[in-house]
RNA sequence: GCGGUAGUGGCGAAGUGGUUAACGCAUCUGGCUGUGAACCAGACAUUCGUGGGUUCGAUUCCCAUCUAUCGCC
C-alpha cells in the first residue's frame, strides 16, 4: 500500500499537525481540503482547472458511479484516473452516506442495505463488500468503508446499536479489500455520544485502517456538538495516519477541526453554494444575485489570487448568474473552491509557524464571527 | 359610426354576490456541510380600467365612460 503520512510539524500554539500525504498520484499537503465530484467530475470545472487552483485530492462516490456508468464502465477506461482524466489523488467515498441521504427509500440490515435507485426505481442492495469490491474497480487512491451515517438526532440505544453494526461492516469491507495499492480507511461513528464514539475509534483502529475518519458530522447538529464529536473520538485516532473529518467545508468548522487535529476536509457546500450564487469572501458571505452587486466592477474578492477574481466583475458575474449561463457557475465555483484551498494554504503556514491560535483568532475576527454570530457559513 | 369581445400585481393568467383575490414567470431576500440539489424557502395586488348604481355586502350584477381588439359600414 502506497500511502504514507509523514507528520512534519505540530502547532506548539493548538496542536495541529502540517504534514504530507504520499500517494500514488503524487504527494499532497495536509491540512487540506477536498473538492467533491460525485460523478466522477467536480461539477462544472475541468480537470486543468481543478489543477490551477491547487485542488490535490479529490472525491467521487460509490453509489452514484455504481448506478451510472457502472463500476465496469470505469474499470475498462483504466480506472478513475484515467477516465476522467485527473492526475491527482481520488478518494472514494462507500456510498454510506447514501444510506442516510436516501433514506426514504431504503432498509438497513446486517447483510447491507436495500436501496431504491433513484434513477429508474429499481431494488439494489449494496453490502460492505460489495462497496469494496465496486471501489476497487474505480481504482481511487483512498477508499472507504461502507458504514451507516444516521441522522441526527437518534436514541442512544438506535446508535450503539449503530456503532456496533458499522464496526463489524468495517471488518468484513477490510477482509474484502483486494487492490492493494488502494489504502482504506475506516470511519468512526457514535453521533453526539462520548462513550460511543470512544467505542467506535477503539474498535476501529483495532480492526485497522490506513487511515480513520470521522462521521455523522454535518448532518444537521450545530456547530458545538459537532466539535464535541471531534473531541470525544479524536485522541483514540493513531498520530502516524491521517485523519478525515467528513463532509465538512465551512470555514470556520475547517479552522475549528485542524486546530483539533484533523487532516482531511471534503464538502459540497463550496461547489453547491457557488452554484447557487452564493460566495466565500474574505469578508464573510456574498450572495451575487443580490441587487447591490449590479454595477460593482470590483471582484468577488480583492484579496483573492483565482482566475475568477482576475478577470471578472461582481457585475458580470451576476449577470451570468441570472441569465443561468454555464460559465457563470463555473467562475463562482472556481472561486468558492480556491478560497478554501487558499485558507489551507494558509492554515497551513500558520501551521508551521506555530502561530494557527493567532490566526484563528485573527480570521474569527475578520469574519465578524463570534458568539453573537457564530454562524460561518 | 354601428355591433361583438376583453380589461385582475412588472408580464401571463385563474376566480367567486360574502372571512386573508389561485397559480406561473419576473423581481427582491434568505438558506444550502461524506451532492438524488443550475436547488429549496420566504416576500411582493388594503385590491380586480374609471365613475356611478343595485345590494346587508360587489372584482363578480346594471349603467355610463375610457382603452384594446375583432367584424361591418
Amino acid at each position: 500500500m502506497d500511502l504514507r503520512l509523514e507528520v512534519k510539524h505540530i502547532c506548539k500554539q493548538t496542536g495541529a499537525r502540517y504534514g504530507i500525504l504520499h500517494t500514488p498520484h503524487g504527494q499532497v499537503e495536509v491540512p487540506m481540503f477536498m473538492p467533491v465530484g460525485t460523478l466522477a467530475t467536480v461539477k462544472y470545472i475541468s480537470p486543468e482547472e481543478l489543477e490551477d487552483i491547487n485542488s490535490g485530492v479529490i472525491l467521487s462516490n460509490t453509489y452514484h458511479l455504481w448506478l451510472r456508468p457502472g463500476e465496469d464502465v470505469v474499470e475498462n477506461a483504466g480506472g478513475l484516473h484515467k477516465f476522467m482524466n485527473y492526475k491527482g489523488p481520488i478518494l472514494t467515498d462507500s456510498g454510506g452516506f447514501q444510506v442516510f441521504s436516501l433514506s426514504e427509500n431504503r432498509k438497513i440490515e446486517e447483510e447491507g442495505v436495500t436501496f431504491k435507485s433513484h434513477l429508474d426505481g429499481s431494488k439494489l442492495f449494496l453490502s460492505p463488500e460489495k462497496s469494496i469490491e465496486i471501489q476497487n474497480k474505480l481504482g481511487a487512491d483512498i477508499i472507504m468503508s461502507f458504514d451507516e451515517c444516521p441522522p441526527y438526532p437518534v436514541t442512544h440505544e438506535y446508535m450503539k446499536n449503530s456503532v456496533e453494526r458499522t464496526l463489524r461492516w468495517a471488518a468484513r469491507g477490510k477482509a474484502n479489500h483486494k487492490n492493494k495499492n488502494q489504502a482504506l480507511f475506516g470511519i468512526v461513528q457514535g453521533g453526539e455520544f462520548q462513550d460511543l464514539r470512544k467505542i467506535s475509534a477503539e474498535e476501529t483502529v483495532k480492526i485497522g485502517f490506513d487511515g480513520y475518519a470521522i462521521g455523522g458530522t454535518s448532518v444537521g447538529e450545530d456547530k458545538e456538538t459537532m466539535y464535541k464529536m471531534i473531541d470525544y473520538c479524536i485522541d483514540y485516532l493513531p498520530k502516524d495516519k491521517p485523519r478525515y473529518l467528513m463532509g465538512v467545508g465551512s470555514y470556520d468548522s475547517i479552522i475549528e477541526g485542524v486546530v483539533r487535529g484533523i487532516d482531511m476536509f471534503d464538502c459540497v457546500l463550496p461547489t453547491r453554494i457557488a452554484r447557487h450564487g452564493a460566495l466565500m469572501t474574505s469578508e464573510g458571505r456574498l450572495n451575487i444575485r443580490d441587487k447591490k452587486n449590479e454595477y460593482d466592477l470590483r471582484p468577488i474578492d480583492e484579496g483573492c489570487d483565482c482566475y475568477t477574481c482576475k478577470n471578472y466583475s461582481r457585475s458580470y458575474l451576476r449577470h451570468l448568474y441570472r441569465c443561468k449561463e454555464g460559465l457563470g457557475q463555473r467562475l463562482l465555483s472556481i472561486h468558492n473552491l480556491r478560497f478554501l484551498i487558499r485558507l489551507m494554504e494558509e492554515i497551513r503556514i500558520a501551521i508551521k509557524e506555530d502561530r494557527l491560535g493567532d490566526f484563528k483568532e485573527d480570521f474569527f475576527e475578520r469574519y465578524g464571527l463570534n458568539e453573537k454570530n457564530p454562524k460561518g457559513f
